[in-house]
DNA sequence: TTGTAAGCGTTATCAT
DNA sequence: ATGATAACGCTTACAA
């Protein structure tokens, strides 16, 4: 009843064990026609190698987990998950993913699990850009944090994504389209992001010789992340209905753009002609579903994944690795932005 | 350098390997001291058992693999995955996931790499809802199908979600309210939903006693699915345009229903005054961020992976498992309906 | 080029 | 209640 093991091959095929050995693992020293002989016997009784016999000898697991702190859904983060399966994928890896929810009690948990499983390495990947916090002391394996940092450790390998240079890229997209009040509808300030990108809008201007308007700059989300209340939509209106409404709005990410486009639009404005809109992530059902469609700045997930993946496969190998990363945000221009109107 | 094992517990614990194995498993029979100094010793030494070892020896992997066609993003079905996760978190099982992107060649890989880590069983999981066309013979393990199903073979086991039944939850809900003249916005046709919804929008309106007009049916997507074109804004526009517009428009997924926000709102129309709009998903990122935010059918994404899951171990337990379930798409009303217009 | 013997870390069997 | 011994399926080391 039990499957099918090396032994069965090797009596079917008239050879010792490790001679099949030999020809599953391609090792030199083969005879063409025993190899022939041997790989018939496997085809015939169907023979799998059981990887698990082999990580007991060999003790390479080939193996590396991934902890996310993945609760409800941040749709597109999931992209992290795919960019890691498709790095491991093609350098022979298995993958073993545990969401935790953040829950201190089920990463424990899930260190161990990795451990049992004898993982060569662990992804600890966020579904949004934050502080993880994680201590040194914590990690019981080599790790690499991918969408989050470590403040207490900074020397500790991590990818980011760059909130603030894509922002760089939107706000001059703008600028260079003759926008000159350019409002700010926030993330949920809670949120790394959030800052980040209200200080490259600030920036930004200043460096292009704009005054920076502070009563341009509303908030668009607040509360516990993840169960945020959304006040981008009377936000928005309330931008709208000033003596001065701003030419274009810089939204915090593609999900407030969405309200941002229901309150223009109630308004009987249209985009871009009375107001340009840009977003940030592009979350493409969002960003590709508007009509016009988003001018936003790309959130590199899948990348972050892939690359995260890659740099622990680095540490690894004894490299030293050390400190953060920054993956680029490229500006995906739309039909969401245009020339600002002449006074 | 290698791993603590099991032997270097029991010699530190001056004990056996087997007394050390009863302890880890939680066998009978172990006197209480015995078992505190072995824990200890494994505390000391942080002995974590090697799951591989235990396997060659039990043949038992509690791992079930998970093969997908995910290629780039149909955000939400990752919510299966995660379903998925979660039973096995519970069960204690370890989840192997491959994405295949529906590449026969690399399913052929999937199967091997199952048949190597000795998985239990496998879910084949489609992003969205389709005929996967599997035959009996093409599975290598014990399978269970996810948000697909086999015409070749409609007994293999499946779950899909229930889109006929969500759909007539939807349309009678828009009668409920005084609608008459609800109009259709297909899905993309090449998709087997897009079959069900209308079939369901047509039989509910029938019922109802309402005379179907077809000229209220309009297409809101086209092309190869993943890449479709959307023309949901066009169609929308011309429906409103008409000399007896539709009160309410019945969207194929909440992605149109985007589209046709856009539409009705740059027409100075207001949502639900002056024309009501459902979709169907519950894709949050869209359903709760438009504003007025969408009324639409769930698809139960999360409860289809965790079902699947175990539904694939029932089958495992040598149970009769055969053909096609289906899981409820519950009404969610929010504010993008409202009671017709008298005329 | 091929085979033998031992061993990886665990559990199963059977004594004690 | 505990332990000795064999066994799982594979690879390593070494011999032939």
């Amino acid at each position: 009843m039990a499957l099918v093991s090396i032994k069965d091959v090797a009596r079917a095929a008239g050879v010792s064990d490790k001679t099949v050995s030999r020809v599953v693992n391609r090792e030199a020293n083969v005879h063409p026609d025993t190899m022939e002989k041997v790989e018939r016997a496997i085809a015939e009784l169907n023979y799998v190698p059981n990887l698990s016999a082999r990580l007991v000898r060999t003790n390479q697991s080939r193996t590396i987990g991934v902890m996310t702190d993945l609760v409800s859904t941040t749709p597109y983060s999931g992209e992290i998950l795919r960019g890691i399966h498709d790095w491991a994928k093609r350098f022979n890896k298995t993958v073993l993913i545990i969401h935790t929810g953040g829950d201190p009690e089920e990463e424990e948990r899930a260190w161990r699990t990795f451990q049992e499983h004898r993982a060569d390495g662990v992804i600890y990947a966020t579904m949004f850009h934050r502080d993880a916090g994680l201590r040194r002391d914590a990690l019981k394996l080599p790790t690499v944090m991918v969408n989050c940092f470590s403040s207490s450790d900074p020397d500790l390998p991590a990818i980011v994504p760059d909130d603030y240079g894509g922002c760089v890229g939107l706000i001059d997209h703008l600028l260079d389209l003759g926008h000159r009040r350019i409002a700010h509808v926030r993330l949920n300030p809670n949120l790394k992001a959030a800052h980040l990108r209200l200080a490259a809008y600030r920036d930004t201007l200043a460096r292009r010789g704009i005054e920076v308007d502070e009563t341009l700059v509303a908030e668009g989300m607040d509360g516990e992340v993840g169960k945020d209340l959304n006040v981008a939509f009377e936000s928005t209106l309330a931008l709208l209905k000033r003596d001065e409404p701003p030419s274009a709005i810089f939204c915090g990410n593609d999900e407030i753009a969405l309200q941002v486009y229901c309150a223009v639009l109630s308004q009987g404005l249209q985009i871009p002609r009375d107001v340009s809109v840009v977003g940030f992530d592009d979350f493409q059902t969002v960003s590709k579903g508007l009509r016009p469609q988003l001018t936003t700045a790309a959130l590199p997930y899948f990348r972050l994944g892939y690359e995260g993946a890659a740099l622990l496969e680095t540490l690894l190998g004894e490299h030293d690795v050390k400190g953060v990363s920054v993956m680029d945000c490229p500006l995906v221009s739309r039909g969401s932005t245009g020339a600002a109107l002449e006074r």
